[in-house]
DNA sequence: TATGTTGACCTCACAGTGAGTACGACCGGC
DNA sequence: GCCGGTCGTACTCACTGTGAGGTCAACATA
C-alpha cells in the first residue's frame, strides 16, 4: 500500500480495516489535583526511559484497546500512579471527582510515532505520598505555583515531558472555572467541613484572597451545595476565634448562583 | 504476544512500540451547526456502507495518522462531506468557528473494533446545500427539533449510527451553554447583521422567546460584542417597524457580563 | 486578665436584571 | 393619502445579588 495516498482516496482508505495502515496510538493522560499544605499541587511522575528521560510528566498510558473506555483508563492509571491499590486506597479514590479535559493529537507531540492523549482531569481530597510505578523513577506531588507555568524550564528547572505544560495549564483553567458553577471544590476536603476549611480550597485554586463574610453568605445562599450537620469543631482556630459549624456537601450538581471569581470584568482579549 | 497481557505488564506494554499490540482507531467527527430558516439544523450523512447502512451518521472520518493534527482532521472532513471544496467555499468555511467538543472511546460503541473518536463542534452561517461525500448515500442539513433527542428513532425514523445521537446532545448542550458567555452567535450570521437578526440567533439555539428590549440593552452593554457600521436596513421588516441599524463582530472573546438563558434557576438535579 | 484573632451575621450602596411602557418609523391594505 | 398593526429602539421601575465594611461574641495565647 501506498505511504501517502492522495487526498481524494479518503473513502478507500474508510473502507479498509484502519488496523492494517494507521500507526496510531491512544494514550491517556491525568491531570490530578489536590490540596497539601493548603496549596494546590499536581501529581507528576519522573519518567524512567526516554523519550524524555528524567523529565516530569503527567501520569499516563496507553488505553487498553478493546478492553476498557477512557474512564476506566483514567482511573486505572491514577490508582497505578499512585500507589494507591490497596482497600482503603480504593475508598479514598472514590471520592475523587474525574472527568475529561481534552484531547491532544499533533502528529509530532511524541517522537516516536502519532500518539493522541485524552487529558483527564482529577480532583482528590488530601491523598498520601504517592510511590513511583514501575516504569517511572518517582513520583511526587508538586505545587502548581513553584511550577511557573506556562515559562516552565526557562529558568534552569527540567521542563515537563512532551506538550505536559500544556495540558497542565488547560486543566488549571478548567479546574479555576469549574469551580465557579459546580459543587467540585468539597471533592478537596473530607466527608465534612467548615466554611472557612472550604474557602480555603477556594483561595488556593484562585490563588487571591477572599471576602470572608460574603463568601460565607453567598455559599449558604446557594440551595443545595452545603448542609449543616449540627456540630462544630472541637476547639477555635489556632490563633483564636469561635468554634466553626460543619458541613457536608448538599445534592446540588449546579451552584445557583455561581461563586464568582472576583476581578474577572475588566479584561477583554 | 500475547492478547490478554495481565494488569501488572503495563510497563512491559509501555516499553514497546504499540503500533504492534494496540488495535485502535481514532475518527474525528463534527457536529456541525447552522441556521436554515430560522431553525437550528444539523449536517448529517446517510451511511451508504456497513455498519449501520442506511443510517444518520455524524460527519467524519479516520484520523490521517502522522499528517495531521486533530483541528485539521476536522476542517478537512466537514469540508469533504459538505462538498465545499472549491475557492469560494473555501471562504465560506473560514467563518466557521470549529473547537472540540469531547472524545468517546467505549469499548464497543463501534461493531469492528475500539475506536476512539473526537467529537468536533463547528458553527457554520448558512451554508449551501451539502453533497454527499464518496461513502455516503446523501448529506443534508437535519433541523435539530425534528430529531427529537434523545430519544431518536423511538417513533419509527432510523436512529443515528453509533453513539452519534449521545454526540450530537453533548454538542447542542455545548452549543447551548457557550452561547451565553462567548460571541459565538455572530459565527451563523454574516459580516454585518442586525440586533434582531442575532435575536434570532440565540431564540433558534435556545429554542425560547426572548425580551426584544432587555436582549437589545444588553447585547449594546457588553463591551467588544458588537460595534456599529453606521449603516441601516433598507427596509424595514415584512410587516412594518423602522429600519433596523447594522452592527459587525467585535473584538471580544469573552461576554462581560453574559447573556443568561431565562429560567435556568428553580430547577436543581 | 489582657489582647488579638476569627466565625457568624448584619448594613449599605450599587450594578444588573426582568417586566413593562413609550415613541415613532415603517409596512400593507383600503 | 389615510389607517391600523408591526417592530426597532429607548426608557422606567422594582427587585436581586454583589462588594465593602462593621459588629459582636467565642476563643487562643500570653
Amino acid at each position: 500500500m501506498s505511504a501517502h495516498p492522495p487526498a481524494s482516496e479518503q473513502d478507500w482508505l474508510a473502507a479498509y480495516d484502519p488496523r492494517a495502515f494507521a500507526p496510531v496510538a491512544v494514550t491517556v493522560d491525568v491531570v490530578a489535583l489536590t490540596l497539601r499544605a493548603g496549596r494546590l499541587a499536581v501529581l507528576l511522575v519522573q519518567r524512567a526511559e526516554p523519550p524524555f528521560q528524567g523529565h516530569w510528566a503527567l501520569p499516563g498510558g496507553f488505553l487498553r484497546a478493546g478492553r476498557e473506555n477512557l474512564a476506566h483508563a483514567a482511573a486505572r492509571e491514577l490508582a497505578e500512579e499512585t500507589g494507591l491499590q490497596g482497600t482503603d486506597a480504593t475508598a479514598a479514590l472514590d471520592r475523587v471527582h474525574l472527568e475529561q479535559l481534552g484531547t491532544f493529537g499533533d502528529p509530532d507531540r511524541d517522537p516516536r510515532m502519532h500518539v493522541v492523549s485524552v487529558a483527564h482531569l482529577a480532583f482528590a481530597p488530601d491523598l498520601p505520598a504517592p510511590t513511583a510505578g514501575t516504569d517511572a523513577a518517582a513520583a511526587a506531588w508538586h505545587p502548581v505555583d513553584t511550577l511557573d507555568l506556562p515559562a516552565t524550564g526557562d529558568d534552569g528547572r527540567t521542563p515537563l515531558a512532551f506538550d505536559h505544560a500544556a495540558i497542565l495549564g488547560h486543566g488549571l483553567d478548567r479546574a479555576r472555572a469549574k469551580l465557579e458553577y459546580r459543587p467540585l471544590a468539597t471533592a478537596f476536603l473530607g466527608p465534612t467541613f467548615t466554611i472557612p476549611e472550604l474557602r480555603a480550597v477556594y483561595e488556593a485554586v484562585w490563588g487571591e484572597p477572599l471576602h470572608p463574610g460574603n463568601f460565607h453568605r453567598k455559599v449558604l445562599s446557594v440551595p443545595g451545595f452545603v448542609e449543616p450537620t449540627g456540630t462544630t469543631t472541637d476547639r477555635g482556630g489556632t490563633r483564636g476565634g469561635p468554634r466553626a459549624r460543619h458541613y457536608r456537601a448538599g445534592p446540588a450538581h449546579l451552584l445557583h448562583p455561581p461563586l464568582l471569581r472576583p476581578g474577572r470584568e475588566q479584561r477583554n482579549p
